[in-house]
DNA sequence: TTTTGAGTTGTTCGA
DNA sequence: GTCGAACAACTCAAA
């Protein structure tokens, strides 16, 4: 009896359910991957998040390979065609894999369970991605949370989740392979290699992102509250892309810090903890508010006069809006495919406040550049800096580039690791270039205007700007 | 059903 | 320099 394991976003073979209940079955296992991204629209993984899952791929396949076996890759227009075919083809009767709680993605796959079903085969989906799935944490009225605090407190409640299942160490095979197209083949890598920032700053798969745990638990937990706001500084686990392409269980990581602390102490109550939490909630809404990626859970909110002037988010991508810790967030983006959590906000505030652009355009922009871009949880930050979404930020809370830069990277190491044309101004005028006396803007080789822009609006006016078009919005 | 306390991440102003 | 209040009103979740 073969079963196929379809691997998604669940590219490891630690912690894997599907796997492990093949295993459990006897007989043949036909791990494959299939790149459909038509059937995620509108939201197919983008540029960054592609050559993510090459690597990513690439890593998986190794592991499945040191174990005598098998990666199969496909290209299908039509999964559910495609899986119906491989299981022919390698004799298979059953078919494992771990559910996704994407609006589009949710839709597809019950379709093409009902269609194996109905072929005959034996489909069976398992939780891979979640501490709790959508449904098993409820209000005591069986809605769903919509504050974070009592879904928190709920989820606690619940206990520890299972225990991690242990990768298996060998695969048993089925007597004739499907074709498998190479990684190549796939297609996933950029035409043009600007990747060389994101080569350099990750190592994608199931050992990377052990590497980052097993460091960022070495560093230990005391100062995490606070490191983890310091963009200039290793503060954060850096684990959010590992997370996405399920090369690590969030499982996994729950059972990893209790054992760092050695079980003493309210480990479970962490900040750390509460941050896998909040990945775990930005889930729940998702599946609750399918229609969140598009559209403010608020609905007041639509109705807000919103810019749309082009030039501005452009500067705004590029990283040219003469704030220098805006500006070195959106390239760290470009180059790194990730942006410091504290920057996200710092980034989004500017946009959606500042320069008044729809929240819908940010998000975007997010969905493309990210190695760690995950619908939920881009769609409930975009929502929250906007005001919009759940627990959101009351609308006059609106970040100050300068002070929060003071703030958060006083030294200014982190905007002179990323505007680079800054670098030698002094610390005092670091985040606010336009207030520096023209004898040290010269000292530092800085013509406001050639090496970098003049600020594109100015903070105190589009500060007033914003609370007004906010305030005279009837939020029903 | 109604009431009540609370809600990740801020800024500014004036005493 | 420091501190508290104001900046709103709404919705959620539980009692």
């Amino acid at each position: 009896m073969t079963t196929l394991v379809w691997f998604r976003q669940d590219l490891r073979l630690q912690d894997h359910p599907a796997l492990d209940a093949a295993l459990a079955r006897g007989g043949a296992v036909v791990p494959v991957y299939l790149h459909a991204p038509e059937e995620e629209s509108p939201w197919p993984a983008g540029s960054a998040s592609r050559w993510w899952l090459h690597h990513s791929l690439a890593a998986l396949a190794r592991q499945i390979e040191s174990r005598g076996s098998r990666l199969i890759l496909r290209r299908p227009q039509d999964c559910g065609t495609e899986l119906l075919a491989l299981a022919r083809q390698a004799g298979a009767t059953r078919i494992h894999w771990h559910r996704r709680y994407e609006p589009a993605v949710i839709e597809r796959d019950a379709r093409i369970k009902a269609r194996l079903r109905a072929e005959g085969l034996e489909c069976e989906s398992f939780n891979g991605a979640l501490l709790r799935e959508p449904g098993a944490v409820k209000t005591r009225a069986g809605a769903p949370y919509q504050v974070f605090t009592p879904f928190w407190r709920s989820l606690l409640a619940l206990g520890d989740p299972q225990p991690v299942l242990p990768a298996p160490d060998s695969l048993p095979t089925p007597a004739s392979w499907p074709h498998s197209l190479s990684l190549a083949e796939l297609g996933l890598l950029p035409g043009i290699r600007w990747d060389a920032g994101l080569q350099a700053t990750w190592k994608p798969g199931s050992d990377g992102a052990h590497e980052r745990l097993r460091s960022f638990l070495a560093r230990g937990m005391a100062g995490y509250a606070e490191a983890r706001d310091r963009p200039d500084l290793e503060g954060t686990s850096r684990l959010s892309p590992h997370l996405h392409a399920g090369e690590i269980s969030p499982r996994e990581i729950w059972h990893a810090v209790g054992e760092a602390s050695g079980g003493k102490g309210a480990w479970r109550e962490s900040r750390f903890l509460a941050e896998i939490a909040w990945r775990e909630f930005a889930h729940h809404l998702l599946y609750h508010f399918p229609e969140t990626p598009l559209r403010p859970l608020r609905p007041g909110f639509e109705r807000i006069a919103r810019s749309t002037n082009a030039k501005a988010l452009a500067a705004w991508r590029q990283g040219r809006t003469g704030y220098p810790i805006v500006d070195a967030g959106l390239r760290q983006l470009w180059q790194t495919g990730w942006m410091h959590n504290r920057v996200r906000m710092i980034v989004a505030s500017f946009l959606v406040k500042d320069l008044l652009i729809a929240w819908q355009e940010g998000a975007r922009w997010f969905w493309d550049t990210l190695v760690d871009a995950d619908l939920a949880s881009n769609t409930l930050g975009w929502q929250w800096s906007a005001g919009c979404g759940a627990d959101a930020a009351p609308y006059f809370r609106v970040f100050n580039p300068v002070s929060q830069g003071r703030k958060f990277d006083a030294g200014g190491d982190y905007v002179r690791r990323h505007v680079p044309e800054l670098a030698r101004l002094p610390d005092q005028w670091i985040h606010e270039p336009w207030r520096a006396p023209p004898e040290v803007l010269a000292q530092a080789g800085i013509v406001l205007g050639r090496h970098y822009p003049h600020a594109i609006v100015d903070h105190g006016v589009a500060r007033q700007r914003a609370l007004a078009a906010l305030k005279e919005q009837p939020i029903l």
